[in-house]
DNA sequence: ACGAGATAGTTTCACCTGTAACCATATCCG
DNA sequence: CGGATATGGTTACAGGTGAAACTATCTCGT
């Protein structure tokens, strides 16, 4: 006999508890993260993420098109598109015409676009390491690597199904 | 005089790498794993992301009310209330109102809602599971440690604002 | 007992998002 | 060359979402 505790469920079924599984503590912690992000440039520059996303991206690179963008800042294409058209409405981007391919444009930040840039990046970098500033030395590099295993998983089994 | 690396940019605004960029890159994490799991009960029975925290919440506790089931799951109650209405016009969650206060009602599983529920948790729990499976041991329980933390740092940043 | 507020839950509205259709250009191949 | 097909990007449409308005009930203070 092994009666262990008969009080427990059924032994098939593990209970789930909401509070500890993975995937939702996940979506929890990066909504509260964003979220707190987001109202950083949403109040001080009137800005939505996914043009946040953009204007980060084309910073980065000097110059960039819009698909090129949406695969480094995993976005689809309309939403780029959209951002993009709002950015430059703001006069914050510039399409510079691609001679060689008439289809796409290279997108570049305006001066205004590029002080924007300047002036939100240091807020960024400080706003990720508050968040960090209570772990320990090395917990940030764990915690990257991590989520880099935990992407490549999820991405494999994605793609496998 | 401190020329250190003279290419490189103006020393305020050190340069921000969206790829390496915390919140960025948990959410991206998030949403693969979210992707991949809602794919889950998509695919079976139909489910949606609100429909499954609802059910998996009001499964856990055996009865909830809606509000409840909100603050538990971080859902406002505009989504668990039209979660609610889905499963129940689906035949998985009932009402019961409750006699002591007529505005609320508890949710319940009906049978077809508990035999559904039985069916998914063991998916959901072997879905996290092989998440974390080329973690090393003591890995997960570092990774929800540092997620907490970065929780409690975003909320107290946050409310602070 | 009764009116002022609080609370549970639903509905409305305006917005954001993704899918699919679409247009323009480029490439491939006969 | 010229038509089929692919690709960059925008637009149209349909579904999901949150803020705010709304309804019903409850609670509290007088």
């Amino acid at each position: 006999m092994k009666p262990k505790s008969s009080a427990a469920p059924p032994p098939g079924d593990a209970t789930l508890t909401l509070a500890g599984f993975l995937p939702y503590r996940l979506n929890v912690a990066a909504a509260a993260v964003s979220e707190g992000l987001a109202r950083l440039y949403a109040t001080r520059f009137r800005l939505g993420i996914p043009e946040w996303r953009v204007l980060a991206t084309v910073g980065e690179f000097r110059s960039m098109t819009a698909t090129a963008i949406g695969l480094h800042a995993h976005m689809g294409k309309v939403k780029v598109s959209r951002a993009a058209a709002a950015l430059e409405a703001r006069g914050l981007v510039r399409r510079e015409p691609n001679p060689q391919d008439l289809r796409e444009a290279f997108l570049v930040l305006t001066p205004d676009g590029e002080a924007v840039y300047r002036e939100i990046v240091p807020l960024a970098l400080d706003y990720a390491r508050s968040l960090t500033a209570d772990f320990r030395p090395g917990e940030e590099a764990t915690l990257n690597r991590l989520i880099d295993v935990l992407l490549r998983r999820a991405r494999e089994m994605g793609s496998g199904d």
